[in-house]
DNA sequence: GTCTATAGTCGGATAGAC
DNA sequence: GTCTATCCGACTATAGAC
């Protein structure tokens, strides 16, 4: 319990086992992975982790915080900037479904380079399935934002509340047809007998998911939903 | 190595054993479970899992192999009859159409019930992130002939070769509406307030999924895909 | 603040009685 | 075929030198 608290200056070791947390956590889980992998990784002592995190969760813990803040968050400035608009005036629906664009494809984006699939994007699945006390911090800081904005501008092309359960449900559709190449990678790897995402395969990705976006939302932007001529 | 290989009768201890790997490994990665809270769950000694399986991993791989011929498997005499029929004649589109329909609303079916969350429905998403030697055997005798059958289907609808990268493409994104209710269940969870699936929330999403399939492939049924007027 | 050495725990596989 | 007892390795956390 010597836990030496947020230690001043974090001199040089508690950042590099972050970094080195964040590669290790990435493969294997909190049970998985070794305080001395993680040592060596950072290219410290293996008595670091209980000195400077109070123990091999602290760690984690430690970089999920630093996931948040720091990396896996080219999402955000995008979020942000529609929620302004969001508040400002409600867009068209032709707008929002511009504003959904934009902010799948950043996702896609970082969900299909190399690293991520390694890295952080495993930590949230697996937080996702076996929660732990890092999941709550994931959920309010990042996941939550994104899709009630989505959610959002969802409302304006549905013309529905953005709380209403059937519009939060098929946000959550529309979002798991992103995340099932993160979910199920192996899967369509296979399927296309791909050897991993490059360049051209995401390219492909990309317009599957917009040809579908348009096919979905397209008709109801230009004939009102759920009206009955 | 004192693999007792097929050890004839397999007497009781042995099923007894598989069976709670299929509940203990539904929470628990291999890493996780141990042998003696797997033993305990079985009502035997520890002991027994080297002598009937070889060892952790061997049980593990019974485990899935259980899984594979058993359990989880309400889907495959659907499949079995789909595809039957699509090699006598070829069905019509709108045919097509309420084939994947039955296929996913039977997949949705047994995605959410809730035991399904916690065993064997973990290890399949699991073994999809991190796969092991398992996954092999689960890609061939699960993932791929349900995934090949939709496919197939949605050929029909689209007139394309069912081998079309494009739509295979398109028929992942159309798995992952379905799927993201297990690898994203959590995040469902806390957005609507719900506690788990139950009866009412398993019919909401039954609808938010037909609703989004009909809006995605109705309209290509009614006017041909990619014709151009 | 960082290291080495080590204590203390736990897990998996084995030996051998019944 | 099933049990108990035990070995051995690996892991985390601590103690204490520098």
């Amino acid at each position: 319990m010597t836990n030496p608290i947020d230690a001043q200056p974090g001199p040089d070791a508690r950042q590099r086992l972050i970094e080195a947390g964040l590669e290790i956590f990435g493969i294997f889980n909190l049970e998985g992975a070794t305080t001395r992998q993680l040592a060596q990784r950072a290219g410290v002592n293996q008595a670091a982790i209980p000195y400077y995190f109070g123990g091999k969760e602290g760690l984690y813990l430690a970089v999920i915080e630093h996931l948040l803040t720091h990396k896996a968050s080219r999402v955000r400035p995008l979020v942000l900037e529609i929620r302004e608009i969001l508040e400002q005036k409600p867009p068209s629906p032709g707008e929002a479904l511009a504003g959904i664009k934009t902010i799948f494809g950043a996702f896609l984006q970082i969900l299909l380079e190399d690293k991520a699939t390694t890295t952080w994007a495993r930590i949230i699945m697996r937080e996702q399935m076996q929660p732990t006390k890092a999941f709550d911090l994931i959920y309010e800081r990042w996941i939550r934002p994104v899709h009630e904005t989505v959610s959002a501008l969802l409302a304006v092309i549905l013309r529905k509340k953005a709380t209403d359960p059937s519009l939060i449900l098929r946000t959550h559709t529309l979002v798991g047809q992103i995340l099932i190449f993160l979910s199920g990678r192996e899967t369509i790897l296979r399927r296309l007998k791909w050897e991993a995402y490059n360049e051209s395969e995401r390219k492909q990705i990309r317009k599957a998911v917009f040809d579908q976006l348009d096919l979905i939302l397209q008709p109801l932007i230009e004939r009102p939903a759920r009206s009955r001529p």
